[in-house]
DNA sequence: AGCCATAATTGATAAATGTCAATTTTATAC
DNA sequence: GTATAAAATTGACATTTATCAATTATGGCT
């Protein structure tokens, strides 16, 4: 599996972490719904068709906002942003973060509208599938149908991981597993598992894990401190990825393989 | 929308709670998979022709184990289950409680193989739907795809709910959640919204919700202190929903009318 | 380049929940 | 029906994490 590192110069820049480093749509969920080894040339041509690639999102700028209507699948082609939801009391609470190759807007088939806001974190751009004819030519390719459920079936499944980690862990469990997460789906799109930027904030990042801000500041620190990682910032290197596993409370089914699984359709 | 209080000899007996109340196919969510609205005749012909009865599970039998490989989806006809995953310290996390006419096995189509497993949390019947059957069948019927697509998405939806919940609130707040969720589901079913039986543990509740079983005994006893609830054992009696939402931190939006929402295919 | 708003960090304290232990109640088996 | 095991409850105490407050660092803007 080849890795790439970001290059140097986005090291001391601002934005152009993710941003940069354009995903081809060959690498991305989009191929997987494009079903790389059954799908034969004609048949891709017809899912690309329906595809529009939309103008790229400014940082904070909305691809869409609670309860709008659901007419699109999107797939992030470069960039991050983050889904959330309001809560009664005025707040918003993270629901996920989205990085290159990634799906968002599975979640407003069921009622036809968008629970979620989806917000970027950076200059960001997606490409946009609508549902209708997505569905439209599910039904002509038996193919494309296994794979859209397959997606499906695995967002299901990886809220459910979460779920456990939300339920049972410490703070210091779930911001290993936070950071192991993010890593891991990195290394599915190609780039270095080790050495990487985020582009939440403290903020988004201590929302989405149910902790306070100045709890995950602190465990940053003592995660440095005891050798974890080096962060400086958004800049993250993982230095001690077993003993963050055990922090986490991970076999290691839940790294390599699973990573090795999503990637090749069977 | 009919009301069935559960039959009172159900009180002072063992199992008979949710067994008891069998749920016809048209009350379930497999009829939601049939398309209420429409679905012609014999295309909902095609569809009972393709699942299986199995028959029913005593308390504590397993329907699959962990890694047992993916054949199909399950519907629970009557009676309950759990399903749980196994962690690194060798506990159980439970994933999920299933009521009558919801589904089981979503989260397994994505790499063949459950992810968790699911026990009987008395004696329980589903039904088996043949996921390869179910999969052809939808290629033939488009509103049948549809309804699949919305059943998983519903699947996300309701998962990132719990998230919410798990995330951020009290004990109080996951306990008054989960009661009312588990109210909610009840209605949907066109049981009593107001009574009904937990046929699951403290100890599986405490496990669900991240929670210690003597945190979840100290909130029973206080929400009946504060009349919230009356609750004798599994048998609970809903006093005040207007204040348990609040204690939840739910606006509106996530009873009634969510469940209206369900019921009514548009 | 410098200013201002925002984000991140750190410390002190309070509140919530987990843990340990004992007791009571309920369920199961013989 | 009784014995035994399992589940639920309750209390005392320890630990974790949230909250409040203050400080420092960073990033965006003119």
């Amino acid at each position: 599996m080849q890795q790439k590192t970001l290059p140097s110069n986005m090291r001391n820049k601002k934005v152009v972490d993710l941003h940069a480093a354009k995903v081809a749509c060959k690498e991305c969920s989009l191929h997987q719904l494009c079903l790389p080894r059954s799908i034969n040339g004609s048949d891709l041509e017809k899912l690309d068709s329906i595809i529009e690639r939309k103008k790229p999102l400014k940082r904070n700028e909305h691809l869409f906002q609670v309860g709008s209507s659901f007419h699109s699948i999107y797939v992030v082609r470069s960039g991050s942003l983050k889904t959330y939801s309001p809560t009664v009391d005025g707040q918003e609470q993270v629901t996920g973060f989205h990085l290159p190759g990634e799906l968002l807007g599975l979640d407003a088939i069921g009622k036809g509208r968008h629970p979620c806001a989806a917000k970027a974190l950076e200059t960001t751009s997606v490409c946009e599938v609508p549902f209708e004819h997505l569905e439209g030519l599910s039904q002509e390719l038996p193919t494309l149908q296994h794979q859209l459920l397959r997606l499906m079936s695995k967002e299901i499944f990886d809220d459910q991981e979460l779920m456990l980690l939300l339920g049972k862990k410490t703070a210091e469990a779930r911001l290993s597993a936070f950071l192991l997460s993010i890593s891991l789906r990195f290394k599915q799109r190609g780039f270095s598992s080790v050495e990487f930027y985020l582009s939440m904030s403290r903020n988004d990042i201590a929302n989405y894990l149910g902790l306070a801000v100045e709890t995950v500041s602190r465990m940053f620190t003592r995660f440095q401190e005891d050798g974890l990682i080096e962060a400086e910032r958004k800049h993250i290197i993982i230095k001690n990825r077993e003993n963050m596993r055990q922090i986490a409370g991970m076999n290691e089914c839940c790294d390599e393989t699973s990573a090795k699984d999503s990637q090749q359709i069977s």
